[in-house]
DNA sequence: CGACCATTTGATATGGATCAAGCGATGTGG
DNA sequence: CCACATCGCTTGATCCATATCAAATGGTCG
């Protein structure tokens, strides 16, 4: 929403003669990617970020040992790849078919300069994604149930759909997120589902049965 | 220093006679704070935020079931408490006796409106929160050498002094920003030491004998 | 010196990882 | 249209890293 005004204000604002920020050189076009496609990769220069027009997109580090952590997971709206340093200190995939709005970083950050509603909608984007990140930290240090609570709060809260979810992520997906195995994450669900919390029409699909037990393992 | 220069920025620029954006008011008087004294706590409106003189500062949750998990450690020169909602999602408390420097938010929005340097710093202090965020949430999905490697490795690169570190915190600390106990840190701690990897003239002063055995475990 | 608190060390328990197999849906080629 | 391969997911059996419980040690301050 605040990215969405960034666009916005581009476009409909009345802009000086000057490239950079004509609204041309400031959006692009908005760019398709296949399931599964790189976005960008780690280190990368971070020349442009991000934004989700339709589709799923995730942020990911690969350890040395060979274990992925998912940094981020982002729906139609979120905006992602805004980095404080030089480089890209994630990598970024289609999870499925998506289409995503590509920014200059150059353009909008010369235009915060001038402009205090973009610097403004900068820091908020920034600010939520720590906000995230450190929502995301808490749910590390927690058991595996409350892990897979959390998770399914915090997509149920993004997706639309009160209590019916489509997940555009695997199981293995989730897994790399909350730091378990795919084995526990399937477990974990087919626990819930027994004790009636949730239900899985098909193993993409939840359906929340009692959002009141998934906030007390969440805690 | 990113946050010195904004400090310096309202005081050494001309300021129009608006009581909002004088320095005084803007700055406040730096205030002392007792070990474990609370700074603010979790949910409190977020009308400040702080910068650090001298001491130690941690930022922290305590979950339901009693366990604390530790956001972040500040240390002189860092900024905390700058939040992109209305409340402080999480406590802080001064680790040792310290002093903080107490600063109006509104102040700094009002000035960072009219002035895109301010601005420009106001982002850049919440880039570098968002990136150690990120390090942090990398850590949490370690092996409990790798925790603990990595953290030995921050700190000896945000406390000046190379290769001998005094830590300000307890291994209560340490344990609850790494999510482990406070057994397992230290007996990690040991091994790190029959490996010759590191010493510990005292229990809070530590020195790096193999930073490269460090850089592998954190990997 | 003695009490207290932080830290270390030791013994055991356990949640989740690992290893392994089965199952169901989807798609492909014959 | 069906047999079969493939892939994602679930389920089962065992193992292991770290938690938990318990006690000893050491450093600090009155």
């Amino acid at each position: 929403m605040l990215a969405q005004s960034i666009v916005q204000t581009t476009s409909s604002r009345p802009v000086p003669n000057h490239s950079l920020t004509g609204s041309i050189d400031l959006i692009g076009a908005p760019m398709p990617f296949a399931r599964n496609a790189e976005i960008y990769g780690e280190n990368e220069p971070a020349d442009y970020f991000y934004k989700v027009i339709s589709g799923a997109v995730r942020t990911y580090k690969v350890l040395s040992d060979g274990r992925r952590q998912i940094g981020s997971f982002y729906l139609p709206g979120d905006v992602f790849g805004l980095e404080s340093g030089p480089a890209h200190t994630f990598s970024a995939e289609a999870i499925s078919p998506a289409k995503v709005l590509v920014i200059k970083r150059s353009a909008v950050t010369a235009l915060a300069a001038r402009d205090s509603t973009v610097a403004q909608q900068l820091l908020a984007i920034t600010g939520r994604e720590l906000a995230r990140a450190q929502d995301h930290l808490m749910l590390l240090v927690k058991t595996a149930q409350e892990r897979v609570a959390g998770f399914l709060l915090e997509m149920a809260d993004r997706i639309a759909g009160r209590n019916e979810v489509e997940l555009p992520m695997s199981r293995q997906d989730i897994a790399d997120y909350l730091g378990l195995t795919i084995e526990t994450v399937s477990r974990t669900l087919t626990q819930l589902e027994h004790a009636c919390t949730i239900a899985l029409p098909t193993s993409r699909r939840i359906e929340l049965r009692n959002r009141g037990a998934l906030h007390r393992l969440n805690s």
